[in-house]
DNA sequence: ACCTGAACACCGTTCAAGT
DNA sequence: ACCTGAACACCGTTCAAGT
């Protein structure tokens, strides 16, 4: 007996090693020890095999938040979905447009997010912003942290990546020739290595500092011109 | 002559619209009235087609920023990165690694983040950090935003997530369920229309007023922090 | 230098047939 | 209900051959 959870793990566990790119239905089936055919019984399509893994990654992500102050809630479900990504970092770019399309959401993440933006102060329309706000939050930093990765061939990679850094002109960019050593193998754009090889953590928690203050910041204008 | 900007512009042109997933060489072949195996002298494989069509979309989108305060120049450059994702949705999953990849980065765009910065107070490694928080945040929500479409099916993904929607328990998730009917179609994992037929133009607003708001903040944080 | 024709290897998917 | 075998259609890429 096959089964959809089997077969979707071992999917995962495929996609994790090889990459969403090269893995195939063939080595699928082979993994499995069964005709390529016969996983069609239990899922109707490879995009769904792909999805399907990306909601193995992304369940649970929001159970058992612990409570307090809503700044520290949307730190840690920020930090857990970071987590979460950082397991499977092959399926960085895919995981955000899953969430995004399948309509098995998961009800619990949405409903704290919701709730801490209540306790902010958030409500209407300007919830609904926020609301977006904080999704944003959440998958925009992991996900480019972790997608850096491109497939085979990294010392090609590197020494592109050097090369055009090299090529900064003092005078035309003269702000970013300032900081290039600070920057080089540390920033988006300027880095080679992988987020999975050099973390960025201090960038991640900035950022999780940046998105907590402007919210903050937000909704004391919004209730500064609310009541005159 | 082919040559390889018409082989790109023409890739373009077909994965705007026919979506990556089912752009083809042969189709591009055909569009361009030559033989598949002809483009191989211009472009080394379908991968380089791909990001070098994203690389076409992402060309130019700093030049010609008007001087001002950092904040302006900061909320100009977001808004012209999401202007150049709206006018080719169908690369919008794409783009973001593209940029993050592709060795051929724009100076340009880095040295307008980079001295913007500078004149926020920024400065030393928190200036990376600033960096990364900035480059995440131009293609954080605007991806998000535009990438929301499945390929085909639009009727069954609207029933998947009316139903889903429908689902949700009012006694379970009661935060959830009170904005419900706001949040309904206008924000992320709870709408089905695409960002191109219901743009989140004021989500995206509050979007770059959080994330101004929040290295306003961060920067005078650091600034205490330093000279007590 | 630039392009064609034809082939190769591979892959997602289907379907009649088995148990 | 669940799986196999074999085929179909399609696709990226290569390469010898043409001009």
């Amino acid at each position: 007996m096959l089964g959809r959870e089997r077969i979707l793990e071992a999917a995962l566990a495929l996609i994790d090693t090889h990459g969403p790119q090269a893995f195939n239905i063939r080595e699928l089936a082979r993994v499995l020890g069964v005709a390529p055919a016969a996983i069609y019984w239990h899922v109707p399509s490879r995009n769904e095999l792909v999805s399907g893994a990306a909601a193995l990654v992304l369940h649970g992500v929001a159970d058992d938040i612990a409570p307090g102050r809503w700044q520290d809630r949307l730190r840690t479900l920020l930090q857990r979905y970071r987590e979460v990504l950082q397991r499977h970092p092959r399926l960085a770019p895919l995981v955000a447009s899953e969430m995004l399309c399948n309509a098995a959401f998961d009800a619990v993440l949405l409903d704290h997010v919701v709730h801490l933006l209540e306790d902010a102060g958030f409500g209407g329309a300007d919830l609904v912003d926020a609301y977006n706000v904080v999704i944003a939050a959440m998958c925009g930093f992991a996900t480019l942290e972790l997608s850096a990765a491109p497939d085979e061939d990294i010392e090609g990679w590197e020494a592109a990546c050097r090369s055009q850094i090299a090529g900064v002109d003092a005078l035309r960019q003269p702000a970013l020739a300032r900081h290039l050593v600070a920057l080089e193998d540390r920033a988006f754009i300027l880095r080679w290595s992988s987020g999975t090889d050099r973390p960025l953590a201090s960038g991640f928690a900035a950022w999780t500092d940046v998105i907590v203050r402007g919210l903050e910041s937000r909704a004391r204008a919004l209730r500064r011109a609310a009541a005159p």
